[in-house]
DNA sequence: GTCTATACGGAGATAGAC
DNA sequence: GTCTATCTCCGTATAGAC
């Protein structure tokens, strides 16, 4: 749902203007709100949902400590806003490049290219939604996950095209655990990556690609 | 430092008594207080650290509000000496495997497989760690940091033998870049595992033994 | 739509009896 | 070493003026 109109940027474009994009997209994003919205996803990823007050956020907003509820009705709220969006980018990216033409080869090794890449260039919205799921609603927690399924799936799909193509050779023979191994390559850049590491987010994408074909067994 | 002491138990041991054993090689570990550090385990992994009351904790513990107190000084006293414990275990994990005798490629995939299975067995543990690192004090953190390091170090140094010795061709030709890779697949497998899993610990860590092969080149 | 002031509840930590 | 009772602070959210 809602990931079949907008084509995405790149996966670098700058996720400032991608998240107000998307906002923007959907309704009226005033200014205040997104303000808020960006303070609160540098808040979260340096120190956490709980530890971040709303007054942290607001300030880092140039807001007083009331100005949040102006535009959010609830810290959870914002959080919600934050990791939804966060994670509809990231199935964009993955949907953009698995839909490229060409080998089922050339799809994957693109597909988690963009996944790498993306992961680490906006680390802070990414470990946000990975380290905050349980701070969500039940039914805001629910929402992400079904689109994490979706951003695996499109793995799995590519992993399993290429097999049954003969394209690729499994080594461990279910296409749903080879798409959780790419899965977790991509992901977890976002854990260690530092804009100090001394690869780009481009080149770590690079790398993985590469990876990627050896663990299908591309040939 | 603390590592060259006991040797770890199977990768398989429960991380209950595993952790029990650690404590109480480090000093007395009083009944008390081992309940308390059992119990913040599962608190802190299912609700996070500080939607997490030391009430709750006290009560999940069998004490009154104030029990905890009298066995920790502070509630991110308590988060430290799980995250510390935990760490330090994995590294005892990936220590005693990796000096398993053989080739090269045979201590790699031993290595990764027990860590793997070790993530998933422990995942609460493993996810506390990793979820809650900006809640330790900054010298805490910088001391857990320094224990995740050494397990990369491991991993980076069975990979970097390998290929002296022609026994693997790296594809991202640094080690570290190889080791990264190889680490986040055991690593991220503490997010996605559920005990509801159709594979069990050790079957994940035989797939990614095999991953692991594929990936360095292994011939 | 932004401000100042504040209500309200809750959480970490302590006091002191048993 | 465990309890009950409580202190004290802080964070979310609201009220109401401008």
């Amino acid at each position: 749902m809602g990931n079949d109109d907008k084509p995405p940027g790149t996966a670098t474009a700058a996720l400032a203007s991608a998240l107000a994009n998307l906002e923007r997209s959907q309704r009226r994003f005033p200014e205040g709100r997104r303000r808020i919205f960006l303070a609160a996803i540098d808040a979260f990823a340096e120190r956490g949902f709980h530890a971040t007050t709303t007054r942290d956020i607001a300030a880092r907003a140039g807001l007083s400590p009331a100005g949040l509820y102006v535009h959010f009705g609830s810290k959870e709220e914002v959080l919600h806003r934050i990791s939804l969006s966060s994670v509809r980018l990231t199935q964009q990216v993955a949907q953009a490049a698995a839909a490229t033409s060409g080998s089922a080869a050339h799809r994957l090794a693109t597909t988690v290219a963009n996944l790498a890449a993306w992961h680490a260039e906006h680390n802070a919205a990414v470990r946000v939604v990975l380290h905050h799921l349980t701070d969500l609603t039940p039914d805001h927690r629910t929402e992400v996950l079904a689109v994490q399924d979706a951003i695996h799936a499109i793995l799995r799909d590519l992993v399993a095209t290429g097999a049954d193509q003969d394209e690729f050779a499994l080594a461990p023979a279910d296409p749903t655990t080879t798409a959780i191994a790419l899965y977790s390559l991509c992901v977890d850049t976002a854990r260690w990556y530092h804009p100090a590491h001394h690869r780009t987010p481009e080149r770590i994408g690079a790398d993985y690609a590469a990876v990627a074909l050896r663990i299908v067994g591309a040939v």
